[in-house]
DNA sequence: CCCATACATGGAAGCGCTTCCACCGCAATA
DNA sequence: TATTGCGGTGGAAGCGCTTCCATGTATGGG
């Protein structure tokens, strides 16, 4: 009130005239207090606009009670993607319920070692790390040790949770033999993310058993990508008659490369993707793909961190064959 | 080390057979120390991998250093739409340049007095309202004052950065008419969200110069709602030979909403959106829209709060007209 | 009417850190 | 040799809060 002066508990305290442990009791909430000194402290604390400290309370209570969320790779493919926004939203929300705030950390792939700076203070109730790599996950504080989790499956001794891409894979290009493709190419995602390999690998099994040539070609997740890779994949073999790309937004971008070439979808040339984002359903044609329940991922990851539940080892979600026009 | 102990600035001290206060000197690097004694410290913090507490030291310093981003408005509508995403991607970065956290706010539309709540502590270098309204920005405590700034336009008194969306939809229905369309309708965003009302006062204004009634509908940014949208305009005015959408999320709807009714895109009817979102060209037909510099908005709003710069009033950033095919 | 019991309350300690201030020893100066 | 000045140092205070503990003060039963 008195210009510049923030109100502290003590204000409150002399205002209520109580002392300040019980106009810390009520203002928590906890411990005994009789109803005249409740009414008079709230009073207070109304009166003086007060607001307690959070970094006073965390000092004392060491009940860090804030959730990281560090995303790994800050670089435009990952940002372009809605991927990261929509794990934001859903851990955010996650921390909401449980009334503990958010802290957002940006990391370059390059200097992992900054996830250590991160967990600055035992005000940290718990930390998320979203495409996480073995050298991140190694760099991460003993302090934090139990209360960490990953969105992404990056090391063994951290849970993770991400979707079942080995599955989703094998569903996709089983869905594209089935309907009569022998030639598919696949576009993957960046070499560091070790999602790719296990879903490169579920292609490779299923071409296999079909008797086909793997066609795989390296993506970063952008739509740009997307249409260079369709580019490269019908120069390279042109009889292909199928592009499963493991990422919607990347398949996006093949069914412009492909319309830039001339070549049709899905008559010449099947098209799918993996994730299912908004926009998936909303294409000419409208593209098939494979579920992402990316909100599902990272609240269980939220939760695992918050609910300090003990998780060991990856969980994997269904991703399901979602079949529309292109493919 | 041993066990569940975290080191703190004692035992470094000891370790390194100091006084805490030189210690403190060593491990922020303010005030004289010997190189004996900085390279004893140095290698206790090291020994004993000590990462000093943010509360603490917060509660002493009272340097708040952490950006608070609130968003307001916690709706699916509102979370599907990459917008969100993009803010906080940006303002992220910012921080990060400036080596300052950042903590996320989720706000009900229903509760802004919960921004109250989150300026709890001093550990606040400034706050970032996203989807301001005036309640909200109100309810912001004196504490704050001087260091809140406004992605989107909402209350006078906080310096807000948004779209020229005036602009823009101007330049859109300009667009519309002069390639012959005349029976233009509009599917604005939320109510409650100002830039709408801007947005409506321009296309009204274009269309009372070109002599025509305005045919307004309330949508919700989301592509769901866009569909329907479509199929009320369709129904109630069956001549309507344009769509503008306030979002591409939901233009995107419209001309799904549109497809399945058998209207030709732009043959029948032209559709426009706003934002140019990463999918806005990967549609068929690719969406005709006006830019939305959402990184460059954030930005400014999260430099403006950080570096502390006055910058009064609403500042609003240019939005270009981009045509493709489906107008 | 008195004691045991519960509850309400204030004093005080202490969370981990920064920083003021007084102090000490040393080199440079008179 | 006696003085000044200064960089290096440790003691101690205190940031705003929670919480243990001891001290009252009403209430019930005996």
């Amino acid at each position: 009130m008195t210009g510049e002066h923030t109100a502290t508990l003590d204000d409150v305290a002399r205002a209520a005239g109580v002392s300040r442990a019980t106009a810390s009791r009520v203002v928590t909430g906890q411990g005994p207090a009789s109803p005249r000194a409740r009414d008079r402290v709230t009073a207070a604390v109304a009166a003086l606009g007060y607001v307690p400290d959070a970094s006073a309370r965390a000092l004392v209570t060491r009940t860090g009670t804030r959730l990281a969320i560090a995303v790994i790779g800050h670089t435009a493919a990952v940002l372009d993607d809605p991927y990261v926004g929509r794990v934001l939203t859903s851990a955010a929300h996650v921390a909401a319920e449980r009334e503990v705030g958010v802290s957002l950390h940006w990391l370059p792939l390059a200097d992992p070692g900054s996830l250590a700076r991160l967990a600055d203070g035992r005000g940290l109730g718990g930390l998320v790390v979203v495409n996480p790599t073995r050298p991140a996950l190694e760099s991460v504080p003993r302090t934090l040790r139990g209360r960490v989790a990953a969105v992404g499956v990056g090391a063994r001794h951290v849970p993770s949770f991400d979707v079942d891409n080995r599955a989703g894979t094998d569903g996709v290009v089983r869905h594209l033999v089935r309907t009569g493709r022998r030639r598919i190419a696949m576009v993957t995602g960046p070499a560091w993310l070790p999602c790719c390999d296990r879903a490169v690998d579920a292609y490779r099994r299923v071409l296999r058993d079909s008797g086909a040539e793997p066609r795989v070609v390296t993506g970063d997740f952008t739509a740009a990508r997307g249409a260079e890779a369709a580019t490269e994949i019908m120069a390279r073999w042109p009889d292909t008659d199928a592009v499963f790309a493991l990422s919607d937004l990347t398949a996006l971008g093949v069914l412009d490369g492909l319309h830039a070439l001339g070549v049709r979808v899905p008559g010449d040339v099947a098209v799918a993707g993996f994730d299912d984002i908004a926009f998936a359903g909303l294409s000419r044609p409208a593209l098939t793909t494979s579920t992402h329940p990316v909100e599902d991922i990272a609240a269980a990851a939220a939760q695992a961190v918050l609910d300090r539940r003990d998780i060991s080892g990856a969980t994997f979600y269904p991703s399901a064959l979602v079949v529309r026009d292109s493919a």
